[in-house]
DNA sequence: CTGAACTTTCAGTTATTACTGAAAGTATCG
DNA sequence: CGATACTTTCAGTAATAACTGAAAGTTCAG
């Protein structure tokens, strides 16, 4: 059996990795995601070098990846009283972090589709022909649909946890 | 102005492309949504070599893909009557589409994620120390969430849409 | 059986995406 | 200022994922 430091170290490790794995199975780079899940198990915030050292990857792809996830709004920057060098935390509500992947992911991902079936819908809404209306009442149906998971997202994304989550409770199961 | 049936084309042809770039964003082959658009547009059964021809793919991308949507749920292959070859037929039905989606991705990757959830809490349950208790809870509060988001799943995919979207339109809007 | 019609497989190739690291850029301090 | 400490950029490269096409496999009619 290993000492307990090494349990910690071990399951540590196998979270960031497996989060990796299944950040990249829903489209998020692999790094990002491992980035992610090592600043969520930090007490303290990292430094790009601790974060590049953790993970063993270059300067760039730290850089970069950090970013990205301050501009998710998953971590922050903060500065540590007298360094001079950044510093990364990561939001730790575990509901606040649901509630920012959802607003993200639906004004980058979402939104846009909804634009594209609105265009087909209306592109093909006065056109005759049976397979033209049928494919014009694909296009409404499908668009009406993700319209309704738009707005549900968006009420998910700015609501409170004690307002939302018992009710889903209630609805389901 | 284009004539009608170009206008159809055309947004058939959007349509086609953009479900390909949307399910590339969401960790889905950029093929196999191409394929799926196709089918779900199509009013008549394809066989594997007019879905070739359409996407211009080679026989192995389209056979490749076609089994995957099959093994997905979402596309079923059909006999036509005195014809030797396969042919395939999408799901239409929007609210089926969606809990196809949902049941297939809850058993492809929130249950394995879950598994890994349950080991690393598991594995720190009984170690001391502040910061070996501080990752013990965050995978329990992790483990916890993706477990209710796994059981709406599983409700979700197995629900009449007429019974879930009117209670779900009444929670949020 | 045999061959025609079709499907599946998979080694090799191509396309896509992600990463590296050094150079350029920026901010701060003495 | 000029030196230092740090961040950002990006051209080149590596890793990964996806695709091709020909060969092997399967099914079935005659």
């Amino acid at each position: 059996m290993s000492s307990p430091a090494h349990a910690l170290a071990d399951a540590r490790l196998e979270f960031v990795t497996q989060w990796g794995v299944l950040g990249s199975a829903w489209g998020i780079s692999r790094t990002m995601a491992m980035l992610h899940a090592l600043l969520i198990t930090s007490q303290v915030p990292l430094s790009t070098d601790e974060a590049m050292e953790a993970l063993t990857i270059s300067r760039g792809n730290a850089n970069t990846n950090l970013r990205e996830l301050v501009s998710w709004g998953l971590v922050r920057k903060v500065v540590q009283p007298g360094e001079r060098r950044d510093y990364f935390e990561a939001e730790k509500d575990v509901w606040k972090i649901f509630c920012t992947v959802v607003r993200e992911r639906k004004r980058r991902e979402v939104d846009p589709a909804l634009a594209v079936l609105r265009s087909c819908a209306e592109r093909t809404a006065s056109l005759r022909g049976s397979e033209a209306r049928e494919f014009n009442g694909l296009m409404v149906a499908i668009g009406e649909f993700v319209e309704l998971a738009a707005r549900v997202m968006d009420r998910v994304a700015a609501s409170e946890r004690s307002k939302i989550v018992p009710a889903v409770l209630k609805l389901f199961k």
